[in-house]
DNA sequence: AGTACCACCTGACGGC
DNA sequence: TGCCGTCAGGTGGTAC
């Protein structure tokens, strides 16, 4: 193995918090199964900035003294329940994640908001840049209506999926990532979605028919339900999937041809030229 | 309406 | 070793 395998093996194996749809629920199974019932002593921040879009002491006085006592999820947004019509919603951006933590030595680097239990044991909101955000919210549903979110991608049954889209217009990778319409979906599970479904990223979405669309459907569930399940590590999928190789000149898992980069939007997509053509 | 591009932020990495 | 340019999975706004 040269040097450049060996640090492309690294870095795959510490990337993590990607903060799409599966990274969310994991990070939702994470507190689910860590920081709930646990009376909170109170709230830390750190360096939290523009995270923040509700006042530090509103986050604080809907904590101190309560329980986490439900969690659920929006596409790539979620929600901690800690009293009657107060919930804390979290969003990732592009480098946050959550992390239960005991022992001080075991604190993640940028945490910026440091929730402490009673217990001892905390919950960190964890994010490199200040992209994401945290804000108090009196219900998920009004949530979701107030930042025009689409149904969550992994509950969106195939007729509410046809009529949410049936308008829209422009690239199958763009329509994909359209928050407004289906929500979760981000730049790495989209060309993995495409990828499965040997479409080019530059379909034309309107082109589809019902079949296509059914089918899409069925593999937007199957890609994000078996990250999911792998607890979002794409290098953990398995090896007829794109994302272990997502990588300009790596060798297609599929068939003899090589991993091409292209930009759509400013953003890096990644196809094998020979499975999706246009 | 769809697309391109910039901005927001800041760490990580490659090249020199 | 260090400086500098480039890039990154997020969203949102603007201009065409």
């Amino acid at each position: 193995m040269d040097f450049v395998s060996i640090h492309t093996w690294i870095t795959t194996l510490v990337r993590k918090a990607m903060p799409e749809l599966p990274d969310v629920e994991v990070f939702r199974q994470h507190a689910e199964k860590h920081a709930m019932n646990k009376t909170i002593r109170g709230v830390a921040y750190n360096d939290a900035g523009k995270l923040l879009k509700s006042p530090e002491q509103t986050i604080s006085r809907a904590l101190k003294g309560q329980k986490f006592t439900r969690s659920s999820r929006t596409g790539k947004h979620m929600f901690l329940k800690t009293g009657e019509d107060r919930w804390l919603a979290m969003h990732f951006g592009m480098t946050g994640y959550l992390k239960y933590w005991k022992d001080t030595d075991k604190r993640p680097d940028f945490s910026k908001v440091i929730i402490g239990f009673e217990e001892g044991s905390n919950l960190s909101f964890v994010s490199k840049r200040k992209l994401g955000e945290m804000k108090i919210t009196d219900d998920p549903e009004d949530y979701r209506r107030e930042n025009g979110l689409g149904m969550d991608a992994l509950d969106i049954p195939f007729s509410e999926f046809r009529k949410s889209l049936e308008d829209k217009r422009g690239s199958i990778k763009n329509v994909l990532m359209d928050q407004s319409r289906v929500s979760g979906i981000g730049n790495i599970y989209s060309d993995e979605i495409l990828f499965q479904e040997k479409w080019h990223p530059k379909q034309r979405f309107e082109k589809l028919d019902e079949e296509a669309l059914r089918s899409l459907h069925k593999t937007i569930h199957r890609v994000l339900k078996t990250a999911i399940n792998r607890d979002a590590r794409p290098s953990d999928l398995p090896a007829n999937y794109l994302l272990p190789n997502r990588e300009e000149g790596k060798k297609c898992p599929a068939c003899e041809g090589k991993i091409s980069k292209i930009k759509i939007n400013g953003r890096g997509v990644y196809f094998c030229p020979d499975c999706q053509k246009l």
